[in-house]
DNA sequence: GGTAGACCTGGACGC
DNA sequence: GCGTCCAGGTCTACC
């Protein structure tokens, strides 16, 4: 288990800028681009800057950052923001951003994978990328259920752009103009952009099913995702999700696993990956693209249900990190279709990955 | 406990 | 341009 305790130490230079030293053998854009989620909404990779962009919601409001890592080759992350923080907000900022990279998942942990699955040593491959929020990562699992990939990239676009709230900022023709001690464009306009943040637990709560289906194209996973929402957004003394309890590394992997299929669109697939995305890699998230894998580069033969207990069997051997030895397997399978990940767009590549492309 | 069918959307395909 | 088919995981009813 990754220990929950930020690692990450952080220094103001100035009231919109925000340094963070990850863990030693942090890569920004091997690290950031480990994991499908930095292709959706409101993630937005800038393949040629290697910086990551999105809109992330405090309490005074959102805030857009875009987080580099200025030599590329490991070091401090350097954040600007859209607006000065306060000092609460900084604090759940620095939080927000330390889960969502992964930087409490220090490198005794990434070393204790490549013991058992010496094969991503070399490319220091260990971290995955998720969401700043446990409910954004439960949602994204549930909108990448029973959908093809490009599915999952609308639901989270229009999610973002119809229930989230946004901050508005110039925009250069290329990139988003940050003022307040960032960069400058060099071409000024008075074009403006809208970015925006992934709606609350709150806002999907107190929204129509009707809404969803119709304007963010959910389909029947309307009335699921409001009452995920709803659960999200009340208190567990209420009956609402224990958020704290989900994320406790001591919480044991049975009763949390139980507890994940308690919820409203979530069965064994999503339970298995949101497992994932809370740190936990015992588990695999069997689904049609395991089956792919299983037949393709495992070799495996039979039904879809004979493979999909044939590659569970072959991961067993990995243990506690089991996820991670599929994951990256199924990961240089797509880097070898598509290219290195980090030169993915999400428009374009990032959009591609469909089940009968791959098969191809 | 296992299985069949419904649930929606969007892309592919044929006409 | 239109209609049809298909892929995708969860949920419910039924055996």
């Amino acid at each position: 288990m990754a220990a929950t305790t930020p690692t990450a130490e952080l220094s103001l230079c100035m009231s919109s800028r925000i340094s963070v030293l990850p863990p030693s053998d942090y890569l920004l854009s091997r690290d950031v681009c480990s994991y499908g989620y930095f292709l959706l909404a409101p993630n937005r990779w800038d393949v040629h800057r290697e910086c990551l962009g999105r809109a992330f919601l405090l309490s005074d409001g959102p805030v857009y950052a875009e987080i580099e890592q200025p030599n590329g080759q490991g070091g401090a992350l350097r954040i600007v923001l859209s607006r000065a923080l306060s000092s609460n907000e900084r604090r759940d900022f620095v939080t927000q951003v330390t889960r969502m990279l992964r930087l409490d998942e220090d490198s005794a942990h990434i070393a204790a994978f490549h013991a058992v699955d010496p094969r991503w040593q070399k490319l220091g491959r260990g971290r995955l990328y998720r969401s700043p929020t446990l409910f954004e990562d439960v949602l994204k699992t549930v909108t990448s259920c029973n959908v093809q990939w490009p599915g999952t990239i609308s639901m989270n676009r229009r999610l973002c752009e119809v229930l989230g709230e946004h901050v508005e900022l110039g925009w250069d023709g290329s990139r988003v103009v940050l003022g307040g001690g960032g960069r400058r464009s060099r071409r000024p306009t008075d074009a403006r952009v809208r970015l925006y943040a992934f709606p609350s637990p709150e806002k999907i709560a107190r929204t129509r099913p009707a809404t969803l289906r119709a304007r963010c194209r959910t389909g029947y996973r309307d009335q699921r995702i409001v009452e995920l929402a709803r659960l999200f957004a009340t208190s567990p003394s209420r009956g609402g999700v224990d958020q704290a309890w989900m994320e406790d590394p001591n919480t044991p992997d049975e009763d949390l696993h139980e507890a994940l299929l308690e919820l409203p669109g979530v069965g064994p697939y999503a339970a298995a990956n949101i497992m994932q995305l809370l740190g936990r890699y015992a588990r695999l998230p069997l689904d049609t693209e395991s089956v792919r894998h299983g037949r393709s580069l495992l070799g495996y033969k039979g039904t879809s249900a004979q493979v999909m207990k044939k590659v569970k069997a072959h991961y067993a051997p990995f243990g506690e990190h089991a996820f991670r030895s599929y994951w990256f397997e199924m990961w240089e399978f797509y880097e070898s279709k598509h290219g290195p990940a980090h030169t993915w767009d999400r428009d374009t590549t990032g959009a591609m990955f469909t089940a009968a492309l791959l098969s191809k």
